[in-house]
DNA sequence: TATGTTATCGCAAACTTTTGCAATAACTGG
DNA sequence: CCAGTTATTGCAAAAGTTTGCGATAACATA
């Protein structure tokens, strides 16, 4: 039984129906080598099925995402989403510059959250966690290359991309 | 010099004008207690200067979220914003049930920046930081068997404490 | 104060994501 | 295998946020 067959079976253990929509997507998220753009896993969806909607997507992605299938990442303001691997769980770095994620081992995590129940009572979600930042390439480059990001383009917001 | 003249001044000093248009939503934001969500700035904005744009009022705030004169918090997908107090800086841990926001000492965060910094290279923004989780109330009230410890009464935007 | 430069505004439209609703199809029990 | 129940779909539209563009107004310089 391959993960994809336990990822089914789980849904329907849970009620949900299986659906032709459900298993394309899941398997175009499997397929894809990290994160694919919610557009792009649509666009793959339709050469095979032109009539897929852009909301089943959406729909199905969230569904996923909420029984712990698949995760989500934000990525520059657009939702990202990868097959959760059993086993090797992971959060994410993402840059602001370079819109580059990282993997995080959810190691560094445990403190923090352990910190946040005792202090409070929070329970963080810890199942998958993001955060924004720069990463070494895209601060080194800053440092070097005169500084650009800060204060050279007082025009509009200064694009990275 | 209130901490509102400061504000401007800066913008001034970064080369950013001076609107009305800014002057206002900076007026209506330190006006607010705590965060407030986007249409609610702009009805007010809007009250006494019928004509200002929602458009202009999501840039202004991302400017100003930008220099550091307004922090950005996400409630339920949502923009919220709320003036950033120099001195008194404090990070976001929102139920993902009630949606209410409590704030957090960035003295919590300092070890993991540290971590992420020295292991990775990796430089989180901790301007400001907001973390998803389960508040308390909302913990026990599952586990007595509901749902959201609280719904209707949090109105627009939830008190922060 | 008058004038030039250009950042900012308002408007309209685009974009990403969510939602309401009627039709459809997946599962259940007979 | 068939009929009933209802979760799920496709479609259309809404909601929240961003962006392109010409017109306007803020600031600098004289």
């Amino acid at each position: 039984m391959t993960s994809q067959e336990q990822s089914l079976h789980y849904l329907q253990s849970l009620g949900y129906r299986l659906t032709p929509q459900r298993l394309m997507v899941l398997a175009i998220v499997a397929g894809g080598a990290g994160h694919m753009g919610v557009d792009e896993i649509h666009r793959q969806a339709r050469a095979a099925y032109p009539y897929l909607d852009l909301a089943t997507v959406y729909r199905t992605l969230r569904l996923f995402k909420q029984v712990g299938v698949v995760t989500e990442v934000d990525i520059d303001n657009r939702l990202h989403y990868e097959l959760t691997a059993p086993g090797e769980k992971h959060h994410h770095m993402v840059c602001r510059a370079c819109h580059r994620a990282i993997n995080l081992s959810p190691h560094y995590l445990e403190e923090f959250r352990d910190t946040l129940m005792q202090e409070f009572g929070f329970e963080p979600d810890v199942e998958h966690f993001t955060v924004a930042g720069r990463c070494l390439p895209c601060r080194e480059m800053a440092a070097a290359g005169g500084g650009a990001a800060v204060e050279a383009d007082v025009g509009d917001d200064g694009e990275v991309d």
